[in-house]
DNA sequence: ATGAAAGCGCTAACAA
DNA sequence: TTGTTAGCGCTTTCAT
């Protein structure tokens, strides 16, 4: 690989000057920056990134950590954080904590020990270690899909009350009067925004839902189940159902199925994210896009820009970005059947 | 952050000697290496990976390049690839080429500038640019889920033929006699392989599959569709049918379901890869589990011990590690209906 | 067993 | 506008 020497005495200049000339910070004439240029071409030369790493403190690498792989929403924050960091120049290191403390210690030190300009968390721990270290060294970091207590971390959302608003607002439209909903952890903040969203609405317009037809689940599909075998063993009356996530969705409908409730006949069902699956099954989910991409875009940027600003101190404004998300209409939700179900 | 010399410093030893007590690999009397321990316990030093990067033309770096993250499969590579990778110290940068040529390039040549220690590449080209400059470079590479022509690149993939001759052999077990398969675009190897297993076996034991029922797919959803419709209207006789992956299965049974035909009741169907939409659906997919967690396993151990062999020429061993497939029993197989299907 | 010094490839003062 | 020099943090000869 060539280097920046090679490039230097092939257009008889010094170091300093191919290094302008690349970086275009600082002027060079026309003349050698023609030279350069040439040679730079001639032997197909490009700057070793560690070494700039190594000078520059940071080397166009962005760091993602997502708690897991195996929902598809956090395969597609990284998916559009690769997307978007690399069409900016920017590689990304992955990094999974599987939920698991130790892991994502040691993950956050590893990315500070290769200077990289920034890191996206999916999911953080309002309580996790991280957030210390974080602050000690005013790495760029930007958390996605949940917000945390404390606000002078920049974060990208999905307007949460909004998307609760949406499920009720599709349902009672659709002419339903009683409901329930599965939830996901409510010690997360945006969890109880979306149940905000969706039972404010519902009562708002005149609607039922009982608060125990509220029930807690954790995003994974068995908890969709048993909050279906919870909600109709105890006998509660609904005909419309929203999950905060399509796997829950889906566990809750395959649950109906199972237990002889149709969908969308007796039971409308809705979901969250618009995961592949949700399409691929039939009936096919009515669900609730985020708009993944948007959120990575942003993402992005933020740690783009708070990477190129430096630590200014005084430009510690809060950043917070919200995104509205949107109704995917598909087969599970229909009007409510005429008489009450069982 | 601490370096080297703060250490040094602190511990009143030169930075030769912090290093070396680092690596362990020259030695160092007791005590001094106590002493030295003992200061890189109190100031928490971490040695900086940048600057070793530099030094040593690698840093605990492998990148991994896939095609696509739509596909679960890859994102099963990544997640794999990123936990054993971790688990031995090293991150990982992902990179997703779209099949897009350019980008597949500046990937690879970022990766190069990024002084990594190798790269694991799923379902690269026979013809790409990529093939090249890794021969240049002599980087240390593996390609995982399809081989190449040429054999000097090492590969981890599943005995494809296998794959074919377990859903035949499963098939067959049940009664069915007439088949049908979907594949993959044939220009890959182990699509052929897969191909082979299925149809070869099938005649050994006497079934019939047509070479018309042997339908072109690309792996995709809508792909099993056309199938299934190609198959229909063409009055082809089957009772058991293969594609060699699930989206494609799933395409094909909603198709089936759409058309009328009941699945197992009427048709088996099968897939390959065991996604977890596939348990999600009603009925549960009987499919193929590929060997994800074992595949990038493999890969990783290539890549560190070739990279930490140097590239000693003689070494030139063709690498080809084969790992096992298994058959994942569910709801869309049974025997065949007493009479010929339509 | 240890230290001094050079250097990986780059950028950024500082001079000229 | 350009070159010289130092240095990012580490490893590795080469001396001692």
């Amino acid at each position: 690989m060539a280097s920046l020497k090679d490039v230097a005495r092939l257009a008889g200049v010094s170091t300093s000057t191919v290094s302008r000339v690349i970086n275009k910070n600082i002027p060079v004439s026309e003349e050698t920056t023609a030279h350069v240029e040439k040679a730079i071409r001639d032997i197909n030369f490009k700057p070793n990134l560690v070494a700039r790493g190594l000078r520059m403190k940071k080397a166009k690498l962005i760091g993602i950590v997502i708690p897991e792989f195996q929902h598809e929403t956090f395969t597609s924050f990284v998916r559009f954080t690769e997307e978007y960091a690399e069409l900016n120049g920017y590689n990304v290191i992955i990094g999974c904590t599987n939920s698991n403390y130790d892991k994502e210690e040691r993950l956050l030190e590893n990315l500070l020990r290769r200077n990289i300009d920034g890191i996206i968390f999916a999911r953080i721990s309002d309580k996790s270690h991280t957030l210390k270290v974080l602050d000690r060294t005013q790495l760029p970091a930007v958390i996605i899909d949940r917000t945390l207590e404390r606000e002078d971390i920049p974060a990208v959302v999905i307007d949460n009350y909004a998307s609760g608003r949406i499920a009720a607002e599709h349902l009672l439209s659709l002419g339903h009067r009683n409901f329930a909903c599965i939830t996901g952890p409510l010690d997360i903040a945006i969890v109880r925004e979306r149940t905000a969203g969706f039972c404010e609405t519902i009562k708002a317009a005149g609607g039922t839902i009982e608060d125990k037809a509220v029930v807690e689940g954790n995003f994974k599909y068995d908890s969709g189940v048993r909050a279906v075998d919870f909600l109709l063993d105890s006998g509660k009356k609904f005909t419309g159902i929203w999950a905060q996530n399509d796997y829950m969705a889906i566990g809750a409908m395959n649950r109906m199925a199972e237990r002889g409730l149709k969908v969308p006949d007796e039971v409308s069902v809705m979901g969250l994210d618009n995961i592949e699956t949700s399409w691929m099954l039939r009936p096919k989910l009515t669900t609730i896009a985020q708009p993944f991409r948007e959120i990575c875009r942003n993402a992005v940027d933020i740690i783009i820009r708070l990477s190129q600003e430096g630590s200014q101190e005084e430009n510690k404004e809060k950043i917070k970005v919200v995104l509205q998300p949107e109704l995917v209409l598909r087969e599970t939700t229909a009007a409510p059947p005429a008489k009450k179900p069982a």
